[in-house]
DNA sequence: GTCTATAGTTCGATAGAC
DNA sequence: GTCTATCGAACTATAGAC
C-alpha cells in the first residue's frame, strides 16, 4: 500500500509533497483558469506558464477535465477546512460571532483573488462540477456538518440573541454582503470609474458598514412595525 | 439616410422590426451564451436552435463576438431603461423607496433567469465586454446620470432618514442582499440539497427578510455603541 | 519523467450558387 | 436572404523515442 517518494501519475495525492512539475502546473492552472474559465483555457498556455511541456499535463493529470477538478479541489479544500469551520468553533456572543465571521470572509477573499472567478466561472455554468467537488471535499473533512451551523443559528434566535426568523435567510444575509461587493469589482470598478486603489479602499471599509447594518438597521428613524 | 423596411445585415437596429431570423438568432444566442458562456458557446448550436442556416449567423452580425455583444447589450438595456430609472423616479419616502427598489430588483431577477448567468460570466471574465456595454446604454439613454442616485442617497443622509455614511456601502448592501442569492442558486441548492421549488420559495421571502434586516438590523437585543 | 511529432477533431469564417 | 461546400486554423490528446 505504500508508495514511493514521488507521487505516481493520476494521483490525487492533497499533500504538498509530490513532484515540482505537478505543483507548479496546478498553480499555472489556477491562474490560467481563473482568467479565462475552463472552456476559455488553453493547455498549451497552462504548459507554457508552468515552464513545462504540455505533455507533462496529460501525464500527471489525465486531461484537461482532471486538472481543473483537481485545481478546483484543492482550493474550495481551503475553504472548507479553514474559512467553514468559523461557524462552528467560535466562542463569542452571537454579535462578535456573526462579524468575526464576516471578518474571516472579508479576509480570505482580499487574499485570495484568484478564488472570486474560479467561483463565479463555476457559478456561471450551473456547478456541474461544484457538486462533486463538495461530496468530495464533505467526504474528506469528516469532522464537518452543515447542519450544525443552523442549529447553532437557530440556538442563537432562541435564545434572543439575533431576530427570529428563517436561518438560510439569516446565513443569506452574511454571505451576500461579504461576497458580493468582491464578485462585483470590475463591474463596479466600471461603472463608478474607479481606480484600483480606490475600491480596495471602499473594501477596507466593508467590515464597518455592515457591522453597522447588522446593528441599527438601514434607517435613522427607529422602526415602525 | 433612410433605409427601406427591413434591417440590413450586420445592422445595430434595435427595434422589435427587422426579419424574424434576426431576433430568432438573437434569442438562441441568449439561451445558449447563458448556459456555456462566449467560450462555450457553438455558432453550429445557435443556428440550430433558431432553426436557420449557420452562414446567417455572419450575414446578419458579423462574427459570433458582434452576435454575442449585441445579445448583451439588447438585454443590458432593460436594466438600464426600467429598473435602474426606479432609483430616481420614485416619489416616496426613504424606506419605501428603498423596499420598493429591492423589489424591483427582485422581481426581475425572478422573471430574467438568463440575466444570472450572462451577468456571472462577465464578471467571471473581468468585464471586459461590459464596459463598452454600458458606455453605449449610458450614451443611448441620456436622461440617465449616476451621479443622481449618490446625489440623492446623500439628500437621504442629510435628511436624517437613513443612517450616515458612505452612499457606495449603502448602494452595496442593496446590490448585494438582492442580487447574491439569486447568482449562488446553483450552488445554494447543492450545498443545501433543495429541490427547485425550495428555493423559489426561498426567494418569495426575500423581501420581507431585507426589510427586517434594514428596519431592525440582525441583533435582538439593543444595541451598544 | 520529459520531450517531439502528429493524429484526429472541432470550430469559426468565407466563397459562391440560387 | 438563404443555402451548400469547404478552407484553414486551433485545439485536445496520444504514440513513441530518449
Amino acid at each position: 500500500m505504500q508508495r514511493s517518494d514521488t507521487s505516481g501519475p493520476h494521483s490525487g495525492d492533497e499533500d504538498g509533497r509530490g513532484s515540482d512539475t505537478r505543483s507548479r502546473i496546478l498553480e499555472a492552472a489556477t491562474i490560467h483558469f481563473a482568467d479565462k474559465g475552463f472552456d476559455g483555457a488553453r493547455t498549451q498556455t497552462i504548459a507554457d506558464e508552468a515552464g513545462v511541456n504540455r505533455a507533462m499535463l496529460y501525464y500527471h493529470f489525465r486531461d484537461k477535465e482532471h486538472l481543473y477538478r483537481e485545481m478546483l479541489t484543492s482550493h474550495f479544500q481551503v475553504i472548507f477546512r479553514q474559512v467553514f469551520p468559523t461557524f462552528l468553533q467560535l466562542d463569542l456572543g452571537a454579535r462578535e460571532r456573526v462579524l468575526t465571521i464576516v471578518g474571516v470572509y472579508l479576509g480570505f477573499l482580499r487574499k485570495n483573488p484568484q478564488i472570486r472567478s474560479l467561483l463565479l466561472y463555476e457559478l456561471a455554468a450551473g456547478g456541474p462540477h461544484l457538486s462533486e467537488v463538495f461530496d468530495t471535499l464533505l467526504a474528506s473533512v469528516p469532522g464537518l456538518e452543515l447542519e450544525q451551523v443552523f442549529e447553532q443559528i437557530g440556538t442563537m434566535m432562541g435564545a434572543g440573541a439575533v431576530r427570529p426568523g428563517d436561518p438560510r435567510q439569516f446565513f443569506l444575509h452574511i454571505l451576500s454582503l461579504t461576497i458580493f461587493p468582491f464578485a462585483a469589482r470590475p463591474l463596479l470598478e466600471s461603472i463608478w470609474k474607479l481606480g484600483p486603489g480606490e475600491y480596495d479602499t471602499l473594501m477596507a471599509g466593508r467590515h464597518d458598514a455592515i457591522a453597522d447594518l447588522f446593528d441599527h438597521g438601514l434607517f435613522s428613524g427607529k422602526e415602525a412595525s
